[in-house]
DNA sequence: CTGCTAGCATA
DNA sequence: GTATGCTAGCAGA
């Protein structure tokens, strides 16, 4: 079936004069009716590829209505010159373009679309009219639908009815009753959209309506009668003509070719610069990349004048939601500075901003600061809702430059995370499992390794192709990924009211950062390496030759092969293993072993912390920012880079030494709470064990209950032996272990580390049945969840070889329980965070660490938060056993402990 | 310069 | 036995 596509851009040209901004090229002369127009042009040509179109405008002149009606849109005001000026440069953008366009001299734009939508239906064609006017709804039928380019509304018999309420061919007498007041034909007066369905409904036409108008009652009523009079001609002027002669014939309104050169010598004029761009980059366009479907034809533009700014800010604030992505300097987020910013609204189409590309031959860009200015209440809106992939990142980046991202509502790095925590997140492997889509490589676009060149190094137009496609990729796969969490009130829950709060906080805490007193550590690290050289020549001298203390491989040369020692264990590679356990056991017998374990703890001291973290301090701001990754960790955890924080020693008492090095500055103080036992506490309320559930409500010391329950004594009676033994037991049921690793850890028989976990479950039965539901409910449905509906997902579980699924059975016991504590602390962030906030307070939260908050508090809100915080991390969630957090407060955060 | 292993710091 | 991240050494570019 052959198209027939009618434009009806008369009824745009108005609308886009004035929607949008108004646009202007350095002549002065006005551009935006031009840019609206000719956009919704492009955007219909990508979407019909239409055997036959025209775009039909009104002509200058009378038509058959003025005489019909003097009075004939009488209430308009003159074009606008503005507008005026810009229809001759409309029309010749448009032929050149290959459009057939129409204005025929005494004839309205709707009669001449109405009149070949006929022509065209009675052909048999499918045609389609684009228009922003709703009287065109009366030539609706079964050939003839409609579409609004700028809104997207499509418009069949059925749409028709349900969105107007009368079917196409009452449109008229619908129309006819409650007037055209754009077009100064006046209705029945007080007869609105509601009165003239009803009356259509009930009495079906106007005509049947007309000869009962004695029945209607009241004051619409009498109207009614009144303009019984006027109705005909009212109905005359408001019905489209479809039969006007037209000179023309039907098959001359075929597309013509672009006329290239003309067109472009236009948009150079109208400084239309990307369309330009567009146009003479077209002919020596590359082969495009090989993907797993048809790619589908993106329309990527790159923001380079005014005009476009204000044409994209307009739809930006007009927009549900927007994808936002930024490219910067670095990846580092709170050194990197902005390159450019990408926007999508609606898939497969996106801009780049590009703000700070600088390389030979760049061409001009907007202000940098200008610009920013511009955008600058809108990004700051929260009523101006965004998406992005990982926003915390982009927020650092906005704050960078004084700006301050609100309006998050979206974040796609979650929604995979909340969906399948388990895969990998990243945009391209997100784009390529979700939608089919392979992305363009960020090694494509700026190379990789030494070769590596900046983002703002990077050409225009590979930096459009590629961050444009970053938001509109994000777009989609916010329209993919959201939709999978929305029905599901558990995913939901974690998502809206966990991860996207929590994202924005931890915002705050990396910004925040901690203060480090550089000077100690550099001081620890001198004597830590004074006291690594003796250590180091008395291993030599045990050795009797020199060896690099660092290198397991040596060490194992030297202790397996020179000296003849005992292999206690192997490593998976094979080789003898030199590690902690087997050192230790050596060092029994041995002096050389136990020289090592200590060089080891000296060593890793050193040059993982001592020496790291001076580094990591941030010039401008004198303190050290670490990373939260909050979509890592399968369990739900965050974890935290450059530097980790979460690593820090507390063990030993040199390790513990490091921590005495992150202070407060002065007139602060270090505050430190964390929630004792959570993970055992929340296994006491999954399982319901009423054993365990008892002992927490008595507020019994856990590991000493537990050995009381073991070895069948009294709480008093209880050796710190035993106790270590319930402790390790303890650990190991959080852990999903097993007899072996139990005895492994207690240095026992397997049969006897067998009896104490069968004595363990018999006194606690409930934990025995909660394991095996867990194990079975995993294995049933690949996932287990925590007490808020977060899923964690078990791919080995079912699958998977034998010590694969063993180790997935093991993680199905542990990850409920770490999971649900991961729920916790981030719900009590949140609430801390607001109440600080309300408040308004100085006091900053500055760590966590899994179980911990580490908070920054000025002198005069010590007591305040030392009151409060227990309280608000304890009061998240109403568990079956009491959730206990104690706190500490000190200088430094060793001892705040 | 990149990617891997061994080892070890935390909860 | 669970979950992470970082360092040094080392092999193969």
């Amino acid at each position: 079936m052959k198209t027939l596509l009618l434009v009806d851009a008369s009824s745009y040209l108005y609308r886009a004069f004035h929607a949008l901004p108004d646009l202007r090229n350095r002549h002065n002369e006005p551009t935006g009716a031009i840019y609206g127009v000719l956009n919704m042009l492009r955007r219909l040509h990508q979407d019909y590829q239409a055997d036959y179109s025209a775009c039909v405008f009104d002509a200058k002149g009378k038509t058959f209505r003025d005489d019909l009606y003097p009075d004939y849109k009488a209430n308009r005001p003159p074009m606008p010159s503005d507008l005026a000026a810009q229809i001759e440069p409309l029309h010749d953008s448009i032929r050149a373009m290959g459009w057939p366009l129409l204005a025929v001299e005494g004839v309205e734009a709707d009669d001449v679309i109405g009149t070949l939508a006929q022509i065209g239906a009675r052909a048999g064609m499918r045609v389609v009219i684009s228009t922003g006017d709703k009287d065109i709804a009366q030539l609706v039928n079964s050939h003839i639908s409609l579409i609004n380019t700028m809104s997207n509304e499509a418009l069949d018999e059925a749409g028709v009815t349900t969105k107007f309420g009368v079917p196409p061919e009452r449109i008229v007498d619908y129309l006819t009753l409650i007037g055209d007041s754009a077009d100064n034909v006046p209705g029945v007066d007080k007869v609105g959209p509601k009165t003239a369905v009803k009356w259509l409904t009930q009495y079906q036409t106007l005509d049947n309506l007309v000869k009962h108008a004695s029945q209607i009652s009241g004051v619409v009523g009498e109207n009614l009668r009144n303009a019984l009079e006027w109705l005909p001609k009212a109905r005359e002027l408001l019905t489209i003509r479809c039969d006007v002669p037209l000179p023309l014939k039907l098959e001359e309104l075929t597309a013509g070719p672009q006329d290239t050169a003309r067109l472009a010598g236009l948009y150079e004029r109208l400084e239309f610069k990307t369309w330009l761009r567009e146009l003479q980059n077209s002919g020596s366009n590359e082969a495009p990349p090989a993907s797993s479907k048809p790619p589908a034809e993106v329309q990527y533009e790159c923001i380079l004048s005014e005009a476009q700014l204000e044409q994209w800010l307009c739809r930006l604030e007009q927009a549900d939601l927007v994808s936002l992505d930024t490219e910067t300097t670095s990846l580092d987020p709170m050194q990197a500075r902005l390159v450019g910013i990408s926007f999508a609204i609606t898939p497969h189409e996106a801009a780049y901003l590009p703000l700070a590309h600088h390389y030979a031959g760049a061409p001009q860009q907007l202000d940098f600061e200008k610009t920013l200015l511009r955008l600058k209440p809108w990004l700051e809106s929260p009523d101006n809702a965004k998406v992005g992939q990982n926003l915390k990142y982009d927020s650092h980046i906005f704050a960078n430059h004084g700006i301050f991202l609100r309006g998050i509502v979206h974040d796609t790095l979650l929604q995979s995370y909340i969906v399948e925590s388990h895969k990998p997140h990243d945009m391209d492997s997100m784009a390529s499992r979700h939608l089919g889509i392979k992305t363009l490589p960020y090694a494509e676009v700026a190379g990789k390794g030494a070769k590596q060149i900046g983002f703002e190094e990077v050409d225009l137009d590979t930096a459009t192709r590629y961050a444009a496609e970053d938001a509109d990729i994000t777009l989609q796969l916010h329209q993919h990924l959201y939709p999978q969490i929305q029905p599901d009130s558990g995913l939901e829950y974690v998502y809206r009211n966990i991860e996207i709060p929590v994202s924005k906080i931890l915002f705050h805490v990396e910004r925040n950062g901690v203060l480090i007193d550089s000077s100690l550590l550099a001081k620890q690290s001198r004597a830590l390496g004074e006291k690594l050289l003796t250590l180091e020549s008395g291993a030599h001298a045990l050795a009797g030759q020199p060896f690099n203390l660092n290198s397991p491989k040596q060490i194992q040369e030297i202790l397996f092969g020179l000296l003849g020692l005992p292999v206690k264990k192997k490593t998976p590679g094979g080789t003898p293993s030199t590690d902690e356990d087997v050192l230790q056991q050596l060092a029994e017998d041995y002096p050389l072993p136990k020289l090592l374990l200590e060089y080891r703890g000296l060593a890793k001291l050193k040059s993982t912390y001592t020496d790291k973290l001076p580094r990591m301090v941030n010039p401008a701001t004198g303190r050290v920012h670490t990373s939260y990754n909050q979509a890592v960790a399968v369990t739900g955890r965050l974890s935290s880079t450059e530097p980790n924080l979460q690593n820090i020693p507390v063990r030993s008492e040199e390790g513990r030494r490091i921590r005495e090095a992150f202070i407060a500055p002065p007139g602060s103080r270090i505050i430190s709470a964390d929630y004792s036992q959570i993970e055992l506490r929340i296994m006491a309320h999954l399982s319901g064990d009423k054993n365990l559930l008892r002992a927490f409500a008595a507020g019994e010391d856990i590991h000493r209950a537990t050995a009381s329950e073991i070895f069948a004594c009294t709480l008093l009676e209880v050796t710190p032996e035993q106790r270590r033994y319930a402790k390790v037991i303890n650990f190991g049921l959080i852990y999903g272990m097993s007899a072996f690793g139990l005895a492994s850890q207690l240095g026992i028989e397997r049969g006897a580390a067998q009896a104490y976990m069968d004595r363990y479950f018999t006194r606690y039965p409930g934990v025995a049945d909660y394991m095996a539901g867990t194990r079975d409910m995993a294995k049933q449905q690949g996932y287990v969840e925590t007490v808020f509906g977060r899923r964690l997902w078990l791919p080995d579980i079912k699958g998977g070889n034998g010590p694969r699924r063993q180790a997935a059975e093991r993680a199905a016991i542990n990850a409920p329980m770490q999971g649900t504590a991961a729920d916790l602390i981030k719900l009590a962030m949140i609430a801390v965070h607001q109440w600080l906030q309300e408040n308004r307070m100085k006091t900053l939260l500055v760590m966590q660490v899994h179980d911990e908050l580490v908070l920054e508090v000025p002198q005069e809100e010590l007591a305040a938060v030392r009151r409060e915080l227990p309280g608000l991390m304890c009061n998240v969630a109403a568990l079956a056993v009491p959730l206990v957090a104690e706190v500490g407060e000190g200088a430094n955060w060793e001892q705040a402990h």
